[in-house]
DNA sequence: CCCTCGATCAC
DNA sequence: CCTCATATCGAGGG
């Protein structure tokens, strides 16, 4: 019944601080790491800067050709994603952070959770000492800095984690809940973006405290029941979520085309997709039952297909035969067939490979449920 | 209840 | 000019 102490830990503006580990000169100027589509020489997006490029307005997302424009005459510096080597260092920092809690959850290549109640006994100054040692332990053997927030769950231990950034430490203790939250803005909320923030505006929702307090019944009726109580709560500052491992549920990749078309070699632009698909399916001891296509039109709408197979696959002939056919028959649809930008192919339903029936093994069922306890 | 598809979010 | 990857939700159809 008393609060669980959770940790969020989340590793400054990642992949460009990954750069500077690599090369410190870079930590002097504005850095952007860039997804480049191989469409034209620039054509891409930004995926993470550091905070002198952020100064002048160059974030995550805006195009390769914007950031180029500001940060020109500035000294300003582009790279290329290197997704093996922030992985690598990723793969590094989870194994530190995981040594803290045997309750760990690892989110994305740079964000996990810790459960800690047990580790500091439900103490929470030992718990602020503890976010200081991991900080330093990140730091000292990577020399990277990391943000990380502890609070009573994992969505407020995520927003007291963005709350001070980068290098901060921030608490957020059960009484403090409704004066960290209340007078923040409704967007700030892990899962309100530009869409459900311009819904809320329109009922005169603005601030996290206003929709704590807004009629239930009211919200569900516009965003369906889930959503409408899942906003409810988190205004709350209510997430009862546990920190535990989760299975991945779904794999894909996607790529630019060239050029625009309305049809394309399956082969030639499908074939490394469903090869790297099938490496990671191997790799992971996974096997799917559903192959997906991801098509997105020259007006960025995004359709998509899928088959649900009659058999477990992890092969890449499998996958891409499928999706070939998926691609095919979309194409068929209409008269003349979308107009495509980018391609992709999703898997879904997927399992262990060695949790087939009868086989899921009293082994692996405790082992699991112990990692997690 | 299950499947499929599109939308939304956050990375 | 507009990357890539994942989870979740709701609607609609069976």
């Amino acid at each position: 019944m008393t609060p669980r102490i959770i940790v969020a830990v989340d590793l400054d503006y990642f992949y460009a601080q990954c750069e500077e580990i690599r090369k410190p000169q870079l930590k002097q100027v504005p850095l952007a790491v860039c997804v480049y589509s191989g469409r034209t020489e620039i054509s891409g997006a930004v995926s993470t800067t550091n905070y002198l490029a952020r100064k002048f307005g160059v974030k995550s997302g805006i195009p390769i050709a914007n950031a180029k424009r500001i940060l020109s005459g500035k000294g300003g510096v582009l790279l290329p994603v290197d997704q093996d080597y922030y992985n690598s260092v990723s793969d590094r920092i989870m194994e530190i952070v995981s040594t803290y809690s045997r309750k760990f959850e690892q989110v994305s290549v740079d964000e996990a959770f810790l459960d800690v109640t047990d580790r500091v006994a439900h103490d929470w100054s030992l718990a602020r000492q503890l976010g200081e040692e991991i900080k330093k332990d990140i730091y000292d053997k990577e020399q990277l800095t990391c943000s990380v927030g502890i609070a009573p769950n994992k969505l407020l231990a995520k927003m007291a984690a963005d709350f001070e950034k980068p290098n901060g430490l921030t608490i957020i203790k059960p009484e403090q809940i409704s004066q960290f939250l209340d007078p923040q803005p409704v967007r700030n909320l892990i899962g309100v973006g530009p869409k459900i923030e311009e819904k809320l505006h329109k009922l005169g929702v603005k601030t996290i405290g206003q929709l704590g307090n807004f009629d239930a019944e009211i919200l569900k009726e516009i965003f369906g029941t889930n959503l409408g109580l899942q906003l409810k709560n988190m205004a709350q500052g209510i997430d009862e979520d546990p920190v535990k491992r989760k299975p991945v549920s779904q794999l894909s990749r996607i790529v630019t085309l060239k050029s625009d078309a309305n049809s394309f070699s399956f082969e030639q632009n499908l074939e490394p997709l469903a090869q790297s698909l099938s490496e990671k399916l191997v790799g992971l001891g996974l096997e799917s039952k559903l192959v997906g296509i991801i098509a997105i039109t020259t007006e960025l709408k995004t359709k998509s297909r899928a088959k649900t197979l009659d058999a477990y696959t992890d092969t890449s002939e499998v996958i891409l035969r499928t999706a070939a056919v998926l691609f095919s028959e979309l194409f068929k649809a209409e008269e003349k067939g979308p107009e495509l930008r980018r391609i992709g192919i999703r898997l879904g339903a997927l399992r262990s490979k060695e949790d087939d029936s009868k086989k899921r093994s009293e082994v692996q069922g405790t082992l699991t449920s112990f990692l997690n306890s």
